[in-house]
DNA sequence: TCCTTTGTAATGGTTGTTATTACGGTTACA
DNA sequence: TGTAACCGTAATAACAACCATTACAAAGGA
């Protein structure tokens, strides 16, 4: 479980986009709705960017839209935008590598550690923005 | 994925208890494979103890034990014992409670981010330390 | 030209993690 | 009955990650 809350942000603005269609939205706007500071939103707007689930529109009248309909997104893309996933280092320092175990667990961990996490981004595939924004339209 | 490495160390410290069955191993002979201080391998096994999966024999010829054998502890157990499960706050200040989005992103977030969670300890609850210390062994 | 808006750098405060020192309690053994 | 070898845990410092905030350059409409 990762310990930042920018996927909550980035899940958050990208609802907002998807349900005000066409309609672009300003980072002040959504950080009124998030509760947090504009610059935080275009942060995360700028990783969005980059993974092109949004485009931004600069100037006057300007702010962000989706680049792709919410059937077309899902939540592990969003989370792929945001959080840098270098797995970090199972140890801090490297074990002892005259000990048998010292040698072996890092491979075997970190294997076990990817099949874990895959199942986890299975659960997230599968999940659309669609399907976010109408479990949050259908429990006003 | 979380951001510490107490996982990592508690596995290898229990394989480690696990290859030397009945022989008690002190935290600086442990801390010696992994290259750490004592200190942080009893901090680990202090936890392991409170969720009953090792024994500690104060004073001299003392050490550590495995309370269980390797087959009956699943990965996940490890987990639970050295990492706090306390959920962390979705947003950081809470949304805004006045915007539909704001009202409604959190239980549904909630939900999924649950679901995925399900999913990632499921594989570890199916992975056993017996398995990890023939893993070990088999790539000597 | 002026105002609105994005993009991004820089900074400070807060929090979580690890390493380390220190010290009290426990136990085997001479 | 000492003494040495252990564990258990508190306290502290160093370090990194994260967020909020200020500041300012660049873009674009009126």
């Amino acid at each position: 479980m990762s310990k930042n809350c920018r996927f909550a942000v980035a899940v958050h603005t990208c609802a907002l986009l998807g349900m005000e269609d066409g309609q672009p939205l300003t980072s002040e706007w959504i950080a009124g709705s998030v509760n947090t500071n504009p610059v935080v939103i275009r942060r995360i707007l700028s990783a969005l960017a980059k993974a092109e689930l949004v485009t931004s529109i600069r100037g006057s009248n300007g702010g962000s839209l989706l680049a792709k309909a919410p059937e077309h997104i899902t939540l592990l893309d969003i989370q792929r935008a945001v959080d840098d996933d270098d797995t970090p280092a199972l140890h801090n320092q490297p074990p002892n590598q005259k000990c048998p175990v010292g040698r072996g667990i890092q491979p075997v961990l970190r294997r076990v550690l990817d099949r874990a996490e895959a199942a986890r981004e299975a659960v997230l595939a599968t999940t659309l923005l669609a399907e976010v924004i109408g479990n949050i339209r259908a429990c006003q």
